[in-house]
RNA sequence: GGGCGUGUGGCCUAGUCUGGAUAAGGCGACAGCCUCCUAAGCUGUAAGUCGGGGGUUCAAAUCCCCUCACGCCCGCCA
């Protein structure tokens, strides 16, 4: 399909002689499959648009499909027999949806919260968004990896760090799960609030600030062991969601090396920065950025820029997946980079904030959903909901299918939204598993599975098929939907958008059940075995969607 | 106050970058479909001034200006 469209983007362009880009659109499907109106080139070529589709439609010759004028459009059409037999093809062969590979790496930060407390449903839009695009780079034949930044060093940190060495766990709440990073979080709230209120503790917790950065081992080996513990606790919530990332990279690191006195000394040399009783400060319009207090200690800013530095030693490209609050800070790293003529510079990619039924989220109020909770919750859900459809199952397969749905549901219900706009989490949404979730796209899944088995022959045989007797309109646009995993795939990963694979695994679910419908495929007639290679294709593209979506494919359900 | 972002049927969202042929899905509501490959499915109905106002254009949800609402940021915190 993706071969398809630039074959006519490349003809109409070379015809019409045009500079500009020559942009497709999608018709309604009789229409065709893409269409190009021509009202744009009227005024170049001094002719009236239904002129312009007439005669080049009477040009172009397009190796695989069809042309036709309507009015000022021109409507393109695939030759189906070609697209049936090349799409099945590749999904039988394992060859669908790969992209050659590329001699380019990029790195992509995602998740780096705060270690002093478990994620909550807030956070965890930050690993989705960024695992989910890991997977469409690498679909893409990118090398990548994947880096936690770990905040060790941090005022959080240092909170954490008193509350662990001043309160009595007697003094404390029950943790709402055995889990290190819930166990601590009940320390930190609790310090946090004394904090506020408690000049004391507020002293206390600077002078752990102070000698931290005066290099006292004792107070940094505390603050690396503690954020340590609550990392474990991120990494074993997000194994559940099947995120595993390749790196992490802890602050401290970056300031115990001379990394980040390396970079400040630049900075410093560079002539970009002013200084303030000894404080170095980057000019940003009428504001200044301070890197380092008036004692010559760093800052977050000057540390975050010494660990891009770092990155981009590493990688051709840097994506970063940031919450919104982030945003003007990153554009002063970024410049700050810029400035040092450090390449390659990172690109950003910020989402919203989630709100909880309406109200703000946070952790410090206990305002919040722990994901350990949303992931628990779903399971459960889809349990109940596999027992009341199935008594043939065993409990250990029930298990698992109540894993992998559960686990897509809520990865899907966080994808799905455009990264930039705001969600409200809804304990209703997340757990309905009808229209567009996981459980529906993992159904047609588990469908396609059902009938494979039920067969029960030989799959090799399926191969054999070209799809010569699939000429039903549903068996038609199903392939049609599979063969514009490219497409999405490429704008996915052009626009930062992996919301739209999300969007699409669902059109192409849909596109399944009405073939499901239409077309019966156990019939034993002459179809059945083109049909059984449709299903079999289906079933193959669709657990590399829900791949690249970091979703499970359940064999039942 | 300044900067950035968001605003699409009762609710959630796609489409906005790159303006085009009747504004697309889902949830909820209502009415139907299991003697037939899993009904977590399918079909139909009701429901829309694309926040509001101006402008550009043959053509605006989409581009420009103004305005309103909401979110985020504006520390020698991170």
């Amino acid at each position: 399909m993706l071969e398809f469209k630039n074959e006519i983007e490349e003809k109409v362009k070379e015809l019409l002689d045009v500079d500009r880009p020559v942009s497709l659109e999608t018709p309604s499907p009789e229409r065709g499959d893409y269409a190009l109106p021509c009202f744009d080139f009227a005024s170049l070529l001094k002719k009236a648009p239904d002129v312009i589709a007439k005669e080049l439609v009477q040009k172009i010759d397009l190796k695989r499909g069809d042309v036709e004028q309507s009015g000022p459009y021109i409507n393109f059409s695939i030759d189906t027999s070609y697209l049936v037999e090349n799409t099945l093809k590749s999904c039988l062969e394992g060859t669908f949806g790969r992209f050659p590979h590329k001699d380019e790496s990029v790195i992509i930060e995602h998740t780096s919260a705060n270690p002093n407390a478990p994620l909550h449903v807030g956070n965890a839009r930050n690993p989705i968004i960024g695992d989910t695009l890991a997977r469409i780079y690498r679909r893409l034949g990118f090398d990548v990896i994947t880096e936690y930044y770990v905040d060790d060093m941090g005022r959080q940190v240092a909170i954490l760090t008193w509350a662990l060495d001043n309160i009595r766990e007697d003094d404390l709440p029950e943790p709402d799960y055995n889990k290190p990073d819930h166990e601590m979080a009940r320390y930190y709230q609790h310090a946090s609030s004394m904090v506020e209120k408690d000049d004391e503790v507020l002293g206390a917790v600077q002078s752990l600030i102070q000698r931290m950065e005066e290099g006292d081992e004792e107070v940094i080996e505390a603050f690396i062991d503690y954020s340590k513990k609550v990392l474990e606790g991120h990494k074993d919530s997000l194994a559940r969601l099947n995120i595993f990332q390749d790196s992490y990279k802890t602050e401290s690191s970056l300031v115990l090396d001379g990394e980040v006195k390396k970079t400040v000394d630049e900075l410093r040399e560079s002539k970009v920065c002013g200084d303030e009783d000894g404080a170095l400060y980057l000019p940003i319009g009428d504001d200044r950025i301070f890197l380092t207090r008036s004692d010559g200690t760093s800052l977050y800013p000057a540390r975050d820029i010494a660990y891009h530095i770092w990155k981009s030693r590493r990688a051709d490209r840097l994506i970063d997946v940031l919450g919104e609050d982030h945003k003007s800070h990153a554009r002063i790293v970024k410049k700050a980079l810029e400035s040092l003529n450090i390449s390659p510079l990172p690109s950003f990619i910020f989402y919203s904030f989630v709100s909880l039924e309406g109200e703000k989220m946070s952790t410090r109020s206990a305002r919040s959903v722990w994901l350990d909770e949303l992931m628990d919750n779903a399971e459960e859900r889809a349990k109940e909901e596999i027992l009341t459809r199935r008594d043939d199952l065993q409990p250990d397969q029930i298990e698992k299918s109540a894993r992998e749905v559960g686990m897509g549901a809520v990865r899907f219900n966080i994808i799905r939204v455009q990264p930039e706009k705001h969600m409200d989490f809804r304990w209703e949404d997340a757990l309905n598993f009808q229209g567009s979730s996981a459980p529906f796209v993992q159904y047609t899944h588990a469908r396609a599975c059902s009938i494979l088995r039920k067969w029960g022959g030989d799959e090799e045989i399926l191969k054999e098929q070209d799809g010569s007797l699939l000429d039903h309109e549903s068996e038609i646009k199903l392939v049609k939907t599979i063969a514009k995993y490219p497409e999405v795939l490429l704008d996915s990963m052009e626009n930062s958008a992996p919301h739209l694979m999300a969007k699409y695994a669902v059109t192409v679910a849909s596109e399944f059940n009405l073939f499901y419908r239409d077309c019966p495929v156990l019939q034993g007639d002459e179809k059945t075995v083109s049909r059984l290679s449709l299903v079999k294709a289906y079933k193959e593209a669709i657990s590399i969607i829900l791949d690249t979506l970091g979703i499970s494919a359940p064999e039942y359900m």
